[in-house]
DNA sequence: TTCTTTGTTCCGGA
DNA sequence: GTCCGGAACAAAGA
């Protein structure tokens, strides 16, 4: 499931590979994505040059001369790069014990470099989305989003003020993409058992120094993911064809009845369900 | 056949 | 009017 960290690998893996490259042609086999791929997305992005790329929350936009696509992953979204000679160079992906089919190549870009990029998706929840003569914050996924956690901004003050007011559970706060985006569920119960936060907590109940420990275990969890290379959890390559690794170094994700691994802790790892997601926490540390 | 998975959107109740 | 939780939705594999 690809959220903050495996976006940002996959914008910086395209940064390195697809930057100033122009797109020389592109094969729609499969239009039925989550959105429809709209008429003429050939010919809109056809001969133009990718000028940037970005990435926001979940999302990653490439820039073109007086236009924007959009692209987001959905749950099984994945990006596979190929030599024009059929060569893999790397792929980007994101779910457990399956290998990439061929069957779910749905969209062909060949650049002019040599490669070609294929968004391949099983479960055809992502979707590609073009934007003429638009800023971003006139897209309507991009300007209701929240804070990027990995932001300055996002801090103890700030954080407070968000708690403070609301009667959600933390976990659902961490979940409000219009309050912090990027965050999914992997990476929510990740965080909230390094902060050993249950996440049932009303987050108005919160301490001041319990805010503070969320703050940092968002951000440390979120560095360390990227810096590991994305979490993947199987076959994800970044650029340099090496998988991700931080699957290995989950806590209580998919870790029920399991021990906790804190040292001090003999507690087990519980699952239940907040607002119908499956949350891991820890029933001993997680306060 | 049913359940599970995800992020997003929509709707009803408080 | 606002806030919040629950359900629906997309597709496919187990």
């Amino acid at each position: 499931m690809p959220e903050l960290p495996e976006v940002e690998i996959v914008k910086r893996s395209l940064l390195k590979i697809a930057n100033n490259a122009k797109i020389i042609d592109i094969k729609i086999k499969n239009k039925n994505l989550r959105y429809k791929i709209a008429k003429f997305f050939r010919k809109k992005l056809l001969n133009h040059k990718i000028l940037k790329i970005s990435r926001r929350s979940k999302y990653i936009i490439f820039h073109f001369q007086n236009k924007l696509l959009l692209m987001h992953l959905g749950m099984t979204g994945k990006l596979l790069f190929f030599k024009n000679k059929n060569q893999e160079v790397f792929k980007t992906s994101f779910y457990y014990n399956l290998d990439i089919f061929p069957k779910h190549n749905h969209i062909f870009f060949t650049l002019n470099n040599n490669l070609t990029l294929i968004y391949n998706d099983v479960r055809r929840f992502g979707f590609f989305r073009i934007y003429e003569n638009t800023k971003l914050d006139e897209i309507s996924f991009l300007n209701k989003l929240g804070i990027e956690p990995l932001n300055k901004k996002f801090n103890y003050n700030y954080f407070k003020k968000i708690i403070e007011n609301k009667k959600k559970n933390i976990k659902n706060i961490l979940m409000d993409q219009t309050l912090i985006c990027g965050l999914g569920n992997i990476y929510v119960n990740e965080a909230l058992f390094l902060a050993k936060i249950n996440p049932l907590r009303l987050s108005y109940n919160i301490k001041n120094r319990e805010i503070n420990k969320i703050v940092r275990s968002i951000k440390l969890i979120l560095q360390q993911s990227i810096i590991k290379g994305g979490s993947s959890i199987r076959d994800f390559k970044n650029i340099s064809g090496k998988r991700g690794k931080f699957q290995q170094f989950f806590n209580v994700y998919g870790k029920s009845n399991k021990n906790c691994s804190r040292n001090s802790c003999t507690g087990k790892i519980k699952k239940i369900l907040i607002s119908n997601r499956s949350s891991f926490y820890c029933n001993s540390c997680q306060k």
